[in-house]
RNA sequence: GCGCGAGUGGCGGAACGGCAGACGCGCUGGCUUCAGGUGCCAGUGUCCGCAAGGACGUGGGGGUUCAAAUCCCCCCUCGCGCACCA
């Protein structure tokens, strides 16, 4: 996934003298982690049997972009989705957990601009650093499924998707003013525009009218809004509120207005059709095509300018609040269809052209806006809902809420807003002027781009035949062979000049034609490539019907929160076309999705510019790969930031080293039954392995951590001063440990693992269960409040009966001295563990 | 402005309405060591007290409850999202 323009790669500056300690610890890490890293990668260890044997699930983390190497960002959340997936997998589970990139884009362009050379050298460069660093990082991926999104094998059939889409009508063109980024010289979607900026380079954004293609992604918005349903349990709610908010459904009616020089009624969209008679002008958006159409030669000269001023604003100036309401008069009148009334109509840009029909009807006495523009224009104020508000023109403030209705025809009398609304849509669709209507804030996804390094949009444009789709035989377009300055920006896609590949025989007629230029937003490539995790091979399409079925949807998706509403909605959107093309039978892809934190450091995010950056590299280098990701996990929830600064990779590197110390220990042979133990340690144990597996099922790894801890703790105890490296119970708490570290720290896991006399790999083993015989103890403390205070504990059975309880805690002595003879009024028991008593 | 989310020791953070501060970092003392580090042991919310013990304590104020960090209402602070969407 690209990364948002804030979140730097950082530089290496820490020097950290640890490398030393490391070196001299219990276990050598470097060794380890080539050792195992051969292991894995030798014994395809984590390659799913995909045999049916046992359940599947899908552990699936936002692929990267091969922006550099990896950073602390990406040691964050593959971390997560590690845990996850190995977790899975000791539970028996067949478990796939793919890895890719997503390798078209911006960056790569650039470099190669600036280096004079290919995009791909740099792109495919990178992505085999990173490679490196996974396979260096410990994680459990399943390598035979690699993919990049540049590779023809996969564009292809990001072509082949995009043509079926453009068969259902999905995908499209139209000429609009869109969102133009001066300095990327390419179009944004709506989507990648963040407060007026270029969501990758921050660049100012500002519109052009272009010829663009579109998916009709609003044809889903309902869906997109209703399948929410079913994400509630496993998506933040943060992240569907803001997908919410995105769509932005509004419910209520369109209204034809005749405007004096037009034939046709002009429609509008309101939420409030029941302040329809307080109507007192009308405003079309100046960049609307109404507007330029229905204005009267007088104004045609005022209204020109002001358009021109509109589109030479930014979308930050557009944006900003208390910005005075500007517009001009554009010389006709409309009608209001309920009472024939005149109102003048103006051009004003606080209406969009993009959002419901471009043209508003205006009630100031009720909406602010309309209000605002009323009094800069010395408009009428026509009170139409009494609210007990103060008068809107006097006091400058609309009254949008609920009241009864005046000067409203039919509606005059009814006090309820739900009823004005109903009472008017009725009336508007009996006289034929309107309708009740649903609208909605989502735009279409406007996905061509004016670069090189994306995915050629396979349409042949043909004088003759006119839009012509390429066979689809004939995919994939492959890219032609463009290096540096062929692909500086000119504002048309670099590919336009390349003549060799532009012009071609239209596959209908075979005469000239030229191939579209634009490429394609690069969200379209990871809008399905988990589906090709799948059949990663697949010659026939882009995935395997059966292979998806067998694997999706996925268990666990792990990304950043920046994608809430891009990639997150867009994978959705090309789901559900899958779903109705048949190819897929489900509508949601991700059944649970976590966002983790960022990594920052000293309060602020890593960035050059304030040299707090923290290399990856140098910390694993200094403290090895386990301690990184241990300091990781255990810093706090997932879905947290956390900052390095407060971190301690050498105090988890001690761990560690405590943890391994043990497992070299143990003097019992492997398979000694357990249940010859010393009993308190297997209580320990197996009280805290029930707490681990409770406290990753609802994803507190940092806690889990801390129980893993808590084991390592009470076994060194239990081997220095009771039971001794010889008991079995030692040996079962320390295999214990090394299977449940392994979720976080795999290479001592493994080395451990190997200590206590198994064959590798512990990823392979089975996770322990819990024996619940042991988790009831044979007594437990019992807490005795008085007032709501505790002033006393008794040990008592697990199975004490309230009576006894009573009798027990009332007799305690330091219960007796507490009370001082105070009467009794009332005990709450909840046995065994509290007594509460009240006194008068 | 609207909508979310969060405020707990010196720090990161634990805590199905039931013993606040698990676990770790840091710090203090002890043992080991020529020494540093490592390792091991003990202590570490605040205040009063030699101690036993007690009082206070989860941003502030109210409330519900035998019992509130947790539930409800108001307020403050911080973070995030949206921001003329008719």
């Amino acid at each position: 996934m690209p990364r948002r323009r804030n979140d730097n790669m950082t530089e290496q500056i820490e020097r950290v003298e640890a490398t030393e300690r490391a070196e001299r610890s219990g276990y050598d890490a470097r060794a380890a982690q080539q050792r195992w890293q051969a292991f894995w990668a030798a014994d395809q260890t984590f390659v799913p049997a995909d045999d049916g044997s046992t359940e599947r699930r899908y552990v699936l983390d936002m692929f990267p972009y091969p922006s550099g190497d990896l950073h602390m960002g990406h040691a964050e959340a593959f971390v997560m989705g590690d845990v996850v997936a190995r977790y899975l997998k000791l539970k028996g589970f067949d478990v796939l957990h793919p890895i890719g990139w997503d390798s078209f884009g911006l960056p790569a362009e650039n470099a190669a601009i600036e280096r004079n050379a290919h995009p791909a050298e740099w792109t495919y460069a990178n992505i085999e650093t990173q490679a490196t660093s996974f396979r260096r990082y410990g994680l459990s991926f399943d390598w035979s499924r690699r993919l990049h999104t540049s590779d023809p094998e996969y564009y292809r059939w990001t072509q082949w998707l995009f043509l079926r889409f453009r068969e259902r009508g999905l995908a499209y063109r139209k000429a609009s003013y869109v969102n133009w980024c001066p300095r990327d010289q390419t179009v944004l979607a709506n989507e990648q525009v963040i407060a007026g900026l270029c969501e990758r380079c921050g660049s100012v954004v500002t519109k052009r009218l272009l010829t663009q293609w579109y998916f009709k992604i609003t044809d889903y918005a309902q869906r997109l809004l209703d399948d929410m349903d079913d994400l509630v349990d496993g998506w933040p709610e943060r992240v569907l509120t803001m997908q919410r908010n995105w769509i932005g459904r509004s419910e209520g009616a369109y209204v034809d207005f005749k405007i004096d020089n037009r034939t046709e009624p002009v429609r509008v969209f309101t939420t409030r059709p029941d302040t329809l008679y307080g109507a007192t002008f009308f405003v079309i958006a100046p960049d609307a095509p109404l507007a330029a159409e229905v204005v009267s030669d007088a104004q045609r000269a005022a209204f020109e300018e002001y358009l021109e001023q509109t589109k030479h604003e930014t979308e930050i100036e557009r944006q900003s609040m208390e910005r005075p309401k500007t517009g001009v008069f554009l010389g006709v009148h409309a009608t209001n269809p309920v009472n024939g009334e005149k109102i003048p109509v103006y051009t004003a840009d606080y209406v969009l052209a993009e959002y419901g029909t471009g043209a508003i009807m205006a009630v100031p006495a009720h909406d602010q806006r309309d209000l605002d523009f009323a009094l800069a224009f010395g408009l009428p104020v026509r009170e139409v809902v009494a609210t007990g508000g103060p008068d809107a023109a006097t006091s400058g403030m609309a009254t949008p809420g609920d009241g009864s209705y005046i000067n409203s025809d039919i509606l005059n009398g009814l006090t309820d807003k739900e009823a004005g609304i109903r009472a008017i849509t009725a009336k508007l669709e009996a006289e034929g002027v309107g309708e009740g209507a649903v609208t909605f804030r989502l735009r279409d996804w406007l996905l061509s781009r004016q670069r090189y390094w994306g995915c050629p949009i396979p349409i042949i444009h043909c004088d003759r035949c006119g839009e012509v789709p390429v066979p689809d035989d004939q995919l994939p377009v492959e890219l032609p062979y463009l290096t540096g300055t062929d692909l500086a920006p000119k504002g048309t896609s670099p590919l336009a000049a390349a003549t060799d590949w532009v012009n071609v025989e239209c596959p209908q007629c075979g005469g000239p034609a030229k191939r579209d230029s634009d490429t394609m937003d690069t969200f379209v490539d990871s809008s399905w490539y988990f589906f090709r995790y799948c059949s990663p091979n697949d010659q026939d399409g882009p995935f395997d019907p059966e292979d998806v079925r067998r694997w999706m949807p996925v268990t666990q998706y792990v990304g950043g929160v920046e994608h809430a509403i891009l990639h997150l909605l867009y994978m959705r959107f090309f789901t559900k076309v899958l779903h109705d093309m048949g190819m897929v039978d489900f509508v949601e892809p991700m059944r649970r999705l976590l966002n983790q934190g960022q990594v920052i450091n000293q309060g602020k995010a890593m960035s050059k510019s304030l040299g707090n950056g923290v290399d990856l590299g140098v910390q694993i280098d200094a403290f090895g790969v386990d301690a990184v990701r241990l300091t990781v996990v255990f810093a706090g929830p997932p879905e947290e930031d956390i900052d390095w600064a407060d971190l301690s990779p050498a105090g988890s590197l001690r761990f560690l080293q405590r943890a391994y110390r043990l497992a070299d220990q143990v003097s019992s042979a492997p398979g000694v039954p357990p249940s010859d133990g010393d009993l308190s340690l297997r209580r320990e144990t197996h009280r805290l392995l029930a707490d681990i597996e409770q406290s990753i099922a609802r994803q507190r790894f940092n806690v889990a951590v801390a129980r893993i801890m808590e084991l390592v703790n009470a076994t060194r105890k239990a081997m220095d001063t009771s039971a001794g490296p010889a008991d079995p119970a030692v040996r079962e708490a320390v295999e214990v440990v090394s299977i449940a570290l392994s979720l976080v720290a795999p290479y001592v896991a493994e080395e451990m693992w190997e200590r206590l006399g198994h064959a590798p790999s512990v990823a392979k083993a089975s996770w322990p269960t819990v024996d619940q015989g042991l988790l009831a103890t044979e007594s437990v403390t019992c807490v005795v409040q008085i007032q709501g205070k505790v002033r006393g504990r008794v040990q008592v059975s697990p199975e004490i009966s309230e009576d006894d309880l009573r009798s027990v805690a009332l007799a305690d002595e330091s219960v007796v001295r507490a009370l001082g003879g105070r009467d009794v009024a009332k005990v709450i028991i909840r046995a065994p563990k509290l007594v509460s008593i009240v006194v008068r």
